[in-house]
RNA sequence: GGGCGAUUAGCUCAGCUGGGAGAGCGCCGUCUCGACAAGGCGGAGGUCACUGGUUCGAGCCCAGUAUCGCCCACCA
């Protein structure tokens, strides 16, 4: 209680570290295994990289499940967060690999089994980092069970998934064409591509001689240095510009080799010259046409980005760009070259390593989708599995309808070597190493996105039937963003249903990505990513912002909130004020709370118990503001139940009821009424407290033991969320409240335009129905003298709704500023008087329009005719 | 090339099944009112991107245009 006499202000720096202690050390965010799965609650965290730090995306995902995650463990629910981390293969090796360099050695030199090692010293060094940051966010994950990707359990779960499908021949190997990426000379997959636009290539057009000697066939190309792996070219069957030439050859200038001239429909007869040069090796299209036509493929470009052999003695060992050009000199000399023009196009590039893919034939592992696709539309068809936002309903079925094979092997160190062994022409493929000499396992691992997809399950011991399983799988939502829908969340559905013959979770929310200030990408290069440690703790602005200097250290009350009332269905624009506004309201929180506190009678327990209009009105707006805020958070409406709550917070609790009850708490005041008051008052607060818990943990955690509830009930966070009381709500006090909640304002406004001295209070005769209950309100608030009949001389009136406040003459009220004020009144009453009526003198309006419309019509110009009525005619009397 | 979304106050965004445009911040004015100056009170500020249509009535529905953004895509 000291403290709250103290403190004018809630200190997140302080009270949250201490806060965090106590909910991390009475074991609330681990549940043990009990029950099943459609009692419990669970989320899995989408696993962050091992050696990530928090990032915005984080934040707000953390912001979202931990609502998610609280608001169900305060109904009582056996709630669990499933932790973990994520090797994240390409990523970490890099990392290690750039460690190595400043080292002066490399993967290569250290070779495989130390490298790994390093990986993993990398990792005990690196790694947790962003567990201890999420536990700053006031995250309840469950610290106490952590996984990792890489862990023996999950690796084996990974093992035997790759060993299922195989037996399955839904995973093979194939020379097959793959997105390689040369920068991190390893495959990638197509969701690992990105095509980036506005890419400024020279289109060289090349005369290929035909055999017969007699003319040429000119086609184009931007890549002339794949030529040298030509093996035919194509026309359309129906140009009759080459109609004879299906069937004859023609002569790969610089090769020499005989290209047999196909007729396919691909070729577009009005791209170019309509002839198409085909090379199979480093084109996905001609690969697909290659392969129809069974035509050779040669590769003239190496996994090291160099010309091979293939390319022949002058061409080999230079780079593809030397290559070009000096094929295209040669050409040149020849005289060969027909045009060249400058070409605008879009062009593939990896997304890993920001280098251009270099399509090419490849000996690769690739997963069938197909047949795994099928039941995860249908689960997401049927409504089994419900993904919000709809927009990215649509996407999910639109990608899933057209999925094509998965490239799943990578050539790194990092990640889960593929179970498979070779010895001469066998192929073994287990759980482990077959017996007998001379086996050597495939050097490959697995995509990092093959493990994830395992993630549900995986974390919870599967394909043990482990009583975790059992008691927290499927889990409940999955939040993400829509980045990785498809790398991840669709594949989880997949593999949920083949393996454990379930859906993985039963909601997939994909929520808001949030934007710098200026629209562009939240990112460390740019200098436009915020630290959400740094708008917590208090920390640098990132450089381009407009604002320079720290962010003050907001607290992760106020960054949870303002996260959540940004987020949309839609992407956002980071706004400091919105984490400003949850800073406000947890700071108002806390002083409506000492306000209480410290005038409230030790022995008060918390009980509605009202006794006048602004009780009822005030209880009856507490439910709706507890059952708002819960379904807001169930519906995945974050920014409406942060905003909603922030709303009835200053709008309603601290701006008017609180201000209301203050002369009844005085020391004159009867003191039963303020027993009963009392216990509403800490009733309302605890129900509020409750309710906003989710939202922002912290303060209210603090408030809740402020107040004493937790040495009686033990935290906030583990105690129930107040059930919403259908009997408490009161339309009719609401009505009249509202009412007197105008009327306030209007004679607020009115002083003011009058310039009438704030202390001053200023004589009138209240002239108007339905303050039976109020009118003591209407007048203390707008600080008025309300008697019923006036001693004074009328000389002003103000409009309320229902009628008008007569001012009597007194030294507070300047006359001249009165009159002008009652003019312009009257001038804005009847210009609504005008609109109103000539709406109902409208006959399609009384005719068509619904009836409920047209009676509030009705009823809104009766009232306005009586303001004006009150108005225009101030009498002395009531 | 296809698809989706956005355009509302100076800024960031709400606006439910069509029935008198809202919030936060910023701005102006004002207040040493016993919870809170991270505060109270009051105020100014909007052709709801544009054009046309449907309707008694359109920010909301329909068609088109413009600008911006995102996703998907194998025309060399």
């Amino acid at each position: 209680m000291r403290e709250l006499q103290d403190r004018t202000r809630f200190e997140p720096a302080e009270v949250e570290p201490r806060i965090i202690r106590r909910w991390l050390d009475c074991g609330l965010v681990h549940p043990e295994p009990a029950g099943l799965a459609e009692q419990n609650y669970s989320i899995a965290l989408p696993p962050p990289n091992v050696t990530g730090v928090l990032h915005m995306g984080h934040a707000l995902n953390g912001a979202i499940q931990d609502a998610l995650v609280r608001s169900n463990r305060m109904r009582g629910k056996r709630t669990k967060w499933i932790l973990g981390t994520d090797h994240a293969g390409i990523g970490t090796q890099r990392q290690v690999e750039k460690r190595l360099e400043s080292e002066g050695t490399s993967r290569l030199e250290i070779g495989r089994d130390a490298f790994v090692q390093r990986v993993w010293e990398w990792r005990e060094e690196h790694g947790g980092q962003i567990i201890e940051q999420f536990k700053r966010l006031g995250a309840t994950l469950d610290y106490e069970d952590e996984r990792f990707t890489m862990d023996e359990r999950y690796q084996e779960a990974v093992m035997r998934v790759f060993v299922d499908l195989y037996n399955d021949d839904l995973i093979y190997r194939d020379h097959y064409m793959v997105n390689w990426d040369p920068g991190l000379r390893s495959a990638i997959s197509d969701l690992e591509v990105e095509e980036r636009e506005g890419v400024v290539d020279t289109l060289y057009s090349i005369a290929y001689p035909l055999a017969s000697g007699e003319g040429e066939l000119v086609v184009a190309t931007v890549r002339p240095e794949t030529m040298l792996a030509d093996t035919a070219v194509a026309v359309h069957p129906d140009d009759e510009r080459y109609g004879g030439l299906p069937g004859q050859e023609a002569i790969l200038p610089l090769v020499g080799r005989r290209l047999p001239i196909i007729a396919d429909e691909y070729v577009k007869t009005d791209f170019g010259t309509g002839a198409l040069k085909i090379t199979p090796g480093h084109d996905p299209n001609d690969f697909e046409i290659g392969r129809h036509h069974g035509l050779d493929e040669i590769g003239v470009i190496g996994e090291d980005g160099l010309m091979t052999e293939a390319a022949g003695e002058r061409y080999r060992g230079l780079t593809a760009l030397e290559a070009r050009e000096r094929i295209v000199a040669d050409l040149e000399e020849q005289g060969l070259i027909r045009g060249r023009e400058e070409y605008v196009h879009a062009v593939p590039y990896s997304q890993r390593s920001g280098e251009r893919i270099e399509p090419l034939i490849s000996l690769q592992w690739f997963m069938r989708m197909d047949e795994l696709a099928r039941p995860a539309i249908e689960v997401v068809r049927s409504g089994e599995v419900r993904i919000h936002p709809e927009s990215q309903r649509k996407r999910y079925l639109d990608w899933l309808a057209e999925i094509r094979p998965w490239c799943i092997s990578r050539q790194l160190w990092w990640g889960h070597q593929i179970p498979v062994w070779y010895r001469g022409e066998e192929v073994y493929c287990g759980l482990q190493a077959p017996a007998g000499e001379g086996w050597l396992q495939d050097p490959d691992v697995l995509d990092t996105w093959f493990s994830s997809a395992l993630w549900p399950f995986a974390t919870l011991g599967w394909p043990e039937p482990t009583p975790e399983l059992r008691a927290f799988y499927p889990t409940d939502v999955l939040s993400t963003a829509r980045d990785i829908l498809f790398l991840w969340v669709a594949r989880m559905v997949m593999m949920g249903l083949r393996f454990t013959d379930d859906i993985p979770f039963a909601d997939v929310y994909v929520h808001s990505i949030i934007q710098a200030p200026d629209g562009r990408r939240m990112s460390k290069s740019l200098g436009t990513g915020v630290d959400p440690l740094a708008l917590i703790e208090g920390g640098p602005r990132p450089p381009a912002f407009e604002q320079g200097g720290d962010f003050p250290g907001y607290g992760a009350d106020a960054v949870r909130f303002g996260l959540l009332a940004m987020s949309s269905t839609q992407d956002v624009r980071f706004a400091e004020e919105k984490v400003q506004q949850g800073q406000a309201l947890a700071n108002k929180l806390y002083n409506a709370t000492r306000f209480v506190a410290l005038r409230v009678g030790d022995d008060a327990e918390p009980a509605p118990r009202p006794r006048t209009v602004e009780d009822r009105w005030i209880l009856s707006r507490l439910q709706a503001v507890v059952t708002d805020t819960q379904a807001r958070i169930d519906g995945f409406d974050f920014a409406k139940a942060a905003l909603g709550l922030y709303d009835f917070v200053y709008g309603e609790l601290c701006d008017w009821y609180l201000e209301l009850v203050k002369p009844r708490l005085s020391e004159e005041a009867d003191p039963q009424d303020r027993a009963a008051l009392g216990s509403t008052l800490l009733h309302v607060l605890r129900a509020t407290i409750a309710t906003a818990h989710p939202i922002i943990p912290f303060v209210t955690e603090e408030l809740w033991e402020l107040l004493g509830w937790t040495a009686k009930e033990g935290l906030l966070a583990t105690s129930r969320l107040p059930s919403p009381n259908e009997a408490l709500r009161d339309p009719a006090a609401e009505q009249e409240m509202e009412r007197a909640i105008e009327a306030i304002k209007a004679l607020r406004a009115w002083r003011d335009s009058v310039s009438v001295k704030a202390g001053v209070k200023v004589p009138g005769t209240l002239q108007a129905s339905g303050y039976d209950e109020t009118a003591g309100h209407v007048a203390a608030l707008a600080r008025f003298e309300l008697n019923s009949h006036g001693d004074g001389e009328p000389v002003a009136s103000v409009a309320i709704p229902g009628g008008a406040v007569s001012v009597l003459a007194s030294d507070a009220v300047d006359l001249g500023a009165a009159d002008r004020r009652m003019v312009q009144q009257r001038e804005a009453l009847g210009a609504e008087i005008a609109r109103a009526s000539g709406k109902l003198a409208n006959e399609g309006f009384v005719a068509k329009a619904p009836e409920a419309v047209v009676a509030r019509e009705r009823a809104k110009l009766e009232r306005l005719r009586e303001e004006l009525a009150a108005l225009a005619a101030p009498s002395g009397g009531g």
